[in-house]
Formats: structure tokens, sequence, C-alpha cells
DNA sequence: CAAGCGTGTGTATGCTTATGCAGCTGATCA
DNA sequence: TGATCAGCTGCATAAGCATACACACGCTTG
């Protein structure tokens, strides 16, 4: 009997690796694999793991990992994003420049979005700039510091 | 009877507000605004409208409009938006401006992003318009056009 | 008009997932 | 040691979702 750790490591590498839909699937899948259990506890595991059920392209159903950014609060991956990637935070007017790692600022971009931040109005996303516009200069000032904060 | 579009319009609007979890609850929150339907129906138009069912912070159910990345045609995705939400789409200069309901504007300003249009160099979103940066006069026309063609 | 087709819907039902409950196991503590 | 408790699991079943099928309606075409 493998522990419920290991279980769940192997439910996390068969759902990455294969395009299983049901968790019976995936009771099959892992009794190959040895690890013999049933739908329920699959079920409890899924949940545990943070794994979701989609639609993929043909209409059936996949289990996928949830992304990072999906479990997080928008605050903490936004203050990842910034930590790892983010080379520079600039406020301009009403407009604050983040700079970042080349092909990173769309990513950038969409976890500024989620922030929700009430002075922030939109930001547009190049290759390696997110441009974020606030309401005004003083709101800009403010969320540049915000996002230095957060680890920029 | 409401119509499809009407109805799905209206699912989006109650998913999007209130934290309904299952297809039931769906039902009668659509009752309740005077639209009779099944759960067959339900289940159709969630899958058609790319609603998802996740978990929400307190283990519980809750279902979420998909983000415009997820769709599979970002060009349907967009029309879908514009034919839905805009209420107004403008050329001036080398911008475009397109007036959505309120609070619609960022999920617009995504599918926007999303379309990876060759004249588009990025959007700016606030609560209900979008401001579609072009590279030249010439180019807000074309795309402003091409918007309205899609529903705008 | 009639036939044929596509779309949309409800009904009934099958499939899939979630969960209450009980049993087991191992840890802790008096 | 025995009592107690928490965590994990399976079983049985409830809850929830998807879909095959049949039918209705509107459109098109001959």
């Amino acid at each position: 009997m493998l522990s419920k750790r290991q279980r769940q490591h192997l439910i996390r590498d068969v759902v990455t690796a294969s395009r299983v839909g049901t968790q019976s699937g995936l009771v099959r899948a892992l009794r190959d694999l040895g690890c013999d259990v049933t739908q329920a506890t699959i079920s409890r595991d899924l949940r545990e793991l943070g794994v979701e059920r989609k639609r993929d392209e043909k209409g059936g159903f996949r289990y996928v990992l949830g992304t990072a950014e999906e479990r997080r609060d928008p605050e903490v991956a936004c203050s990842r994003m910034l930590e790892e990637f983010s080379t520079a935070v600039l406020a301009a007017r009403n407009i604050v420049l983040v700079k970042s790692e080349p092909g990173t600022a769309p990513g950038m971009g969409r976890v500024i979005d989620e922030l929700g931040h009430p002075d922030v109005l939109g930001c547009v996303a190049g290759d390696d700039t997110v441009l974020v516009v606030t309401t005004d200069d003083a709101a800009a000032r403010a969320v540049a510091d915000y996002f230095i904060g957060l680890g920029g």
C-alpha cells in the first residue's frame, strides 16, 4: 500500500501525462501502476490537489492541474511574479511601467489585472513591458510603490 | 419565452453576480427572473458559454465564466462579447473606442488582446470603455469596421 | 405546399462525482 | 495498558451533470 502522499504524487503524474477524464479512469490507471484505491478516495485526492476537470478541445473531459495562479490569492500571485520577473517599476504621469524579463509581460499583466486595484484602469502588456494606466499621477506613484512593496 | 441568446446572457449575469453552484440552483434563479427552463438546457448552455464549475474558498462549488484565453477561438469569443456587451464602436484618429455595459470592459479588452490583430498595438480597459490603440488612423477605421462586423 | 434539414428543447436516464457513516490504524497521554 | 482522538479509507448512496432520443418549429428548396 502506497502512502497517501505517494498516491497523490502519482495522481499528479498520471493527470499530467495522460488524458484521463473520469475518476474511474484514474482508478484503473492507478491500479495498473500498483496502487489500489477507490473512486471515493480519488475524489478526495483531486480536491486536495486542486485538480480541475475541464472540457478538452474535442468536447471530452480531462483532469488538469490547477494553474499556480488559480490556486493563489491574486496579490500573492502578483507578488511572486514581480519578485521573479520584474526588473524595474517606474511611474511617469498616470502610467506605471513595469519592466520584466522577456516574454513574461503578458502573464504579469494578467496578474496585475487580477488584482482589481481600484486605481488601475487597465494595462497593456508587450513582450517585456507592462504599461499600467492609473486614474491620475498620484495614483501612479502609489501603485508603483505598492508594486515595489510586493516585490517589484 | 426568452430567446436562447437572452437566456444565455442572463446566465452570464447570474453566474457573475451570485454564487450559484449547481445547475438546479441556476434553474431556480432563472425562474425567479422569468425564464423557465430545465436543467438539461442549462447544462448545454453552460457548456456553450464556457462556464466552469470550481471550488470556492469555502469548499463549496461555484460557476465562473471561463477566462478569454481558455476559450477556443478568440474571434468567436470576441464576437460574442461584442454582440452581448458593446454599446458603441467609434474610431478617432488611431484609437478605437469600444463602449460597453458597465463592468464588462476588462473582459472585452482581454478578448480584444487575444485576437492578436496585427494593427492593434494594445488596449486599456476601464469599467465600461475599452481604448484600442492601433498603428494609424486608417487602421483604426479598419479595426472599428471589423469590430462592427463581429457584432459590435 | 411538402419534404428535408438544422436548431433548440424537454424527458428520462445513465454516468460521474461527492459525502455520511463506520471501521481501521497509529499516535498520545494519563 | 487502556482510553481517546485524529486521520485515512471503503462502502453505499445521494447529489449533480451529460446526453440519447423524440418532438416541435422555422427555413429552404423543388
